[in-house]
RNA sequence: AAGGUAUUUCAGAUGAUCGCUGGCGAACUUUCGCGAGAGGAAAGUCCGGGCUUCGCAGGACAAGAUGGUGGAUAACCUCCACCGGUCGCAAGACUAGGGAAAGUGCAACAGAAAAGAUACCGCCUUAGAGUGAAAACUCGGUAAGGGUGAAAUGGUGAGGUAAGAGCUCACCAGCAGGUGCGGCAACGCACUUGGCUUGGUAAACCCCAUCUGAAGCAAUGCCAAACAGAAAGCAUGGUCCCUCGGGGCCUCGGAUCGGUCCGGUCCGUGUUUUCGGGUAGGCUGCUUGAAACUCCAAGUAAUGGGAGUUCUAGAGAAAUGAUCAUCCCUCAUUCGGAGCGAAGGUCUCCUUCUUUCCGAUGAGAGACAGAACCCGGCUUAUCGAAAUACCUUGGCU
RNA sequence: UACCCGGUGGUGUAAUGGUAACACUAGGGAUUUUGGUUCCCUCAUUCAAGGUUCGAGUCCUUGCCGGGUAG
């Protein structure tokens, strides 16, 4: 209530990291996470799985897939085998559901992601993002290639 | 003051912004508001129950578990109190702690011998038998001594003897029994009698006593796409009537048996309806309970009783998070201020050293760990902080 | 969620409660002019910690790790 700072643009690529630039762009995009932006069903899943359009950024992997929808959704598939204990577990996938709410707006719509951490220890949320909207990037393009 | 023992409690706080889960109320397809949202271990799944489904006349066996006594409890491999044993100067800690004179088994190596026994080195032979002139030897007697071993058939002393031996006696230890006293009991204390000594292992088989039906919320109950199954019907054309709108009747295709039709057998496509079973999926189970808090009185305690107040997570690819600010905790060194003590000096003051508190600055830390039907325990992990009671040593009064 | 197995040299397996054995590999030595073959030697806190026992790889309890089964 207390801001009537008007918007600045929001295709600012150094996405510096004060409340009041977050503020800032929650009043211009709400940064929600619903239901309906996650993958929940098992069919998703094995249906990106065999898309086989991955990247690495070396604590997680990211697989990309078009879902012709007009919203992007994410999914998490965090094995037991690999990270380890339920902490953990539940960190790395508070950590990706939170990137994801941060950068919603700022990747590319139509797309299913789903993210695999590999080791049980959790990077900063910054390395996410950033992997993250890489990853999502790279996947449209290589997509849209594999097209024509 | 230092060191220690036991028990208990807490598990960073506050605020702002953006989110997540489910509840209630508005609003009406997109939201808004209100209030709620991980633990002492939620963990390991090591025990015990509730609850649900299945089974079940009753009994016995098997299998498994437990094992001092008394109590608590829904129940327990749990807890409390006490008894015995071991450890500790002590406070205290640990303790699967019934039965080995019901039975069966086991004990490597060493040693003569490892459980109703034995003579290897020794000792004796001046008791007995034999040989011999004698010395001595053989048979024999002997567990006091040596050595082995985890363990060797009580210990000390005296008598006794050929040498010895509980062979006899005294005392001690231990075993079994009796009497008295204390205790609900386990057991303790005292006295007394006996034969003189009976080994270890039951977390070896076993015996005795007590207990246990099986499986588990991915249970269970309900709804129910798809695929496959069963049953019933339809298909496409022909013919008749007619007011040319339609209506009535018969009839799916292929193969085979048959000279042909009818008929029989087999195979097959699409679609509709019904049926029972029920997959994906959805709902339920689901959070009011051996519940929490406060007070009162009972009991040594575990615990139970009464009164009052409160409702306190409910996900399902699985919510409880992110960012920022301030404070809390520890350490460091420097500076500033205040204070106790000691030493020295130029002694109503100053300097130096040690130390305590406050403020500033810098650095670091906040662990272990995430509900998944619910409870009672046990075990394990855990940065730290606090409280209470007690013990030992030292100092002062 | 419930349940079941297993853990022994570097590797794969043995071992009635009584000296941890065998094969392969690795290292060293002997034999040989050299290499191969052959022979000998070395390489183990039996997953960890407690307990029972005179004595535990083995028996009991707890923990850790690995693997598997059901739906």
């Amino acid at each position: 209530m207390n801001n009537p700072s008007p918007p600045k643009s929001e295709n600012s690529k150094s996405n510096d990291e004060s409340s009041a630039t977050n503020s800032r762009i929650c009043r211009i995009k709400r940064l929600t996470f619903r239901p309906d932006q996650r993958i929940l069903q098992g069919a998703t899943f094995r249906e990106v799985f065999a898309n086989r359009c991955s990247f690495s950024a070396g604590a997680f992997l990211t697989y990309v897939k078009a879902n012709g929808e007009p919203k992007s959704r994410l999914g998490l598939s965090v094995s037991k085998r690999k990270v380890g204990k339920a902490v953990q577990r539940n960190r790395w996938k508070r950590l990706f559901r939170e990137a994801f709410r941060l950068e919603q707006h700022e990747l590319p719509k139509g797309f299913d992601f789903v993210v695999v951490p590999l080791q049980p220890e959790s990077v900063s949320l910054e390395k996410i993002r950033a992997g993250l909207k890489k990853h999502a990037w790279r996947g449209k393009r290589r997509l849209e290639k594999r097209n024509g």
